[in-house]
DNA sequence: CGGCCTTGCGTAACCGATTCCGCGACCCAC
DNA sequence: GTGGGTCGCGGAATCGGTTACGCAAGGCCG
């Protein structure tokens, strides 16, 4: 910029008027500096602009991982968002632990905000940088206690979906299979039991390990040999569910997630059962592949490009407005409904 | 800073030499000043560093899109990667198209090097930003003509893996299913394509629309629906790629991605044929799903997260020593053989 | 014609960390 | 006891936009 003031003989405050239209300026010179700006190839340093307007243009976003399309989906949403506005994403892993030290190092750099898609669960923190006013908005995921923007699916409902839609096909004996952790920690996970449970009072629950990412995975089982996709992963946790099981007491499974479906899906072939036959199952997310197995999988798609672009306008609402109510957002799941949970009168005329 | 310096009686200058460990300080001065500055909480302002060193400790990122895994697991490799040197991602998509400008906004704010993982194909304008000296990594994209670092699949060994192993199986007619722009316009499946001849010279070209992207079909046919997910997508432009076909002539199909792999796989059994009695079908890419599928699908796992790695990494290095010799690592691929590609034999006696 | 307002532009401070330069105090050696 | 070196520290400039303030010229009005 003092380049550009030295050649049009102005001072830097008047190319800036030129620049960003702000202020006072003679049409001739305005026109004269642009000229010579573009000529220069002169391109504003966004660092420079931050550090002066306290604005960066810049957003945090902290998710646990993309391997699993579900935070891929919502990110994909944000960006979208975000680069509307032009704005940008600086995009941190927590992959289930360091979640804190991202977010602080986000905060150095200065972002305007935050969009927290992540899995820990200590209120205390997140406490406190609403208290210090930081633009937040929570993704899918609760923080108990907390009085915080989020946008999430309504799980309640796609509880009841599923539930119902396993009753009207004949099923009586479900079963709702989860992570050890949850229902109690995760709030999406305990919104889907409780809408199913509304349904089938009679649900039980089928816990296995809490499995979030191979590096966790590594460090729950040092010496095992260490899974190479998600999809492996679930495959080990799931096994290891059903093992201490007497037989297969139940005519159907809700999985909270579609990788734990098709695992199950495969648990259950390897123990003989067949899908949907003997055992009806369900899954949560509608992942891009659940069309195409076998069976094809009945499963619940949550908006997610929708939530991610909803969080980010939420953020950016808040950034202007930092005194809004904070509010939850709950968006419309919708039932896809597939082979591997085939009426139960199909299967007893055969 | 100023605020710590007055509390602790001394210079800002001081004060930096405390945090940061540089220069000559006493050594009970240091202690006083650190302790000051923790009890306030203290934590720098990474704008203001950036911009007086000339160091932002960004890295920006540029990829189509993140809904395909395939770039969701380079992004983990190359998230990865930084985080570990407490570098952060500024990631933009650019869904095919806008990749220029965005390229700029990187550089407006200033991000110490790129890493490009996209599909366009103008190589002037990354000529010029090499000229500008800015780091640069692509990744797994061949910009023709430019002399820059790569790290990609070696794609033409993957071309052989598959070849030889649909030969080993007794295929003897196959075909390579393509997009419409490719081979001449992507290099990877340029490459695939050259190692798959050398297997069989007699492969036939099989090629379909180019799909890349949702807004890009809502481009292209702006009156049609819009599909929801990418193997939606996939499967209108395969579906559309097998009409003009007078029966089906081949006997096995390298789909370049599991996308159109299992989209085609859908539109063969639609078409009455089996797979793989009467077509075998192989893909690329090792999809999370891909296991799972029916008939399950053989497939290349290409090294994704750690040729992400390996692009930070590089990446790290040039912005260290720009004058590095551009350089092309090409990490092999690996064969997944699955139920997709059955023997011929085991077909013919029944 | 003097007071007042608008126009067009410049000066200097500022954001917060970093860095160059240098000064006074002190130690050591010749 | 004086020259040379080190130690501990401060002043001020710097990175590149942004902004508060103010000044001179010119027009308009009473």
């Amino acid at each position: 910029m003092d380049e550009i003031a030295r050649q049009a003989g102005v001072s830097k405050t008047t190319v800036y008027r030129a620049l960003s239209g702000q202020g006072r300026i003679g049409e001739s010179t305005r026109r004269r500096v642009l000229d010579i700006a573009e000529r220069a190839g002169y391109r504003p340093n966004r660092l420079a602009r931050g550090l002066r307007r306290a604005r960066t243009g810049l957003i945090g976003v902290v998710v646990p991982g993309i391997e699993g399309q579900f935070y891929a989906r919502l990110l994909e949403g944000v960006e979208k968002a975000l680069q509307d506005v032009d704005h940008r994403v600086l995009l941190t892993m927590s992959r289930g632990q360091r979640e804190y030290e991202l977010v602080e190092s986000l905060l150095d750099m200065q972002v305007d905000g935050l969009i927290v898609a992540s899995e820990t669960d200590e209120p205390e923190f997140y406490t406190r940088l609403l208290e210090r006013r930081v633009p937040i908005v929570f993704i899918d995921r609760e923080v108990p206690g907390l009085h915080a923007d989020l946008v999430a699916t309504d799980h309640f409902q796609g509880g009841v979906l599923l539930g119902e839609h396993l009753r009207e096909r004949g099923y009586r004996r479900p079963a709702f299979l989860s992570m050890t952790d949850s229902p109690r920690r995760i709030g999406s996970v305990e919104d889907r039991w409780c809408g199913f449970r509304s349904v089938f009072r009679n649900a039980a629950l089928l816990e296995f390990p809490f499995v979030a990412s191979a590096e966790r995975y590594q460090e729950d089982h040092p010496e095992a040999p260490q899974p190479e996709t998600f999809s492996e992963l679930c495959r080990h946790a799931v096994a290891g569910a059903l093992e201490p099981l007497d037989g297969f007491p139940y005519d159907s499974v809700f999985a909270q997630y579609d990788h734990f479906a098709l695992a199950l899906i495969d648990a259950l072939k390897a123990a003989g059962l067949r899908v949907p036959e003997d055992v009806g199952v369900v899954g949560f997310d509608d992942h891009d592949f659940t069309g195409y197995t076998e069976p094809s999988l009945t499963t619940i798609r949550q908006p997610l490009r929708e939530i991610g672009l909803q969080a980010a306008r939420r953020l950016l609402e808040r950034i202007e407005e930092p005194d809004l109510p904070a509010a939850a957002l709950r968006l419309p799941p919708r039932l896809i409904a597939r082979r591997s949970s085939e009426p139960l009168a199909a299967k007893e005329q055969p």
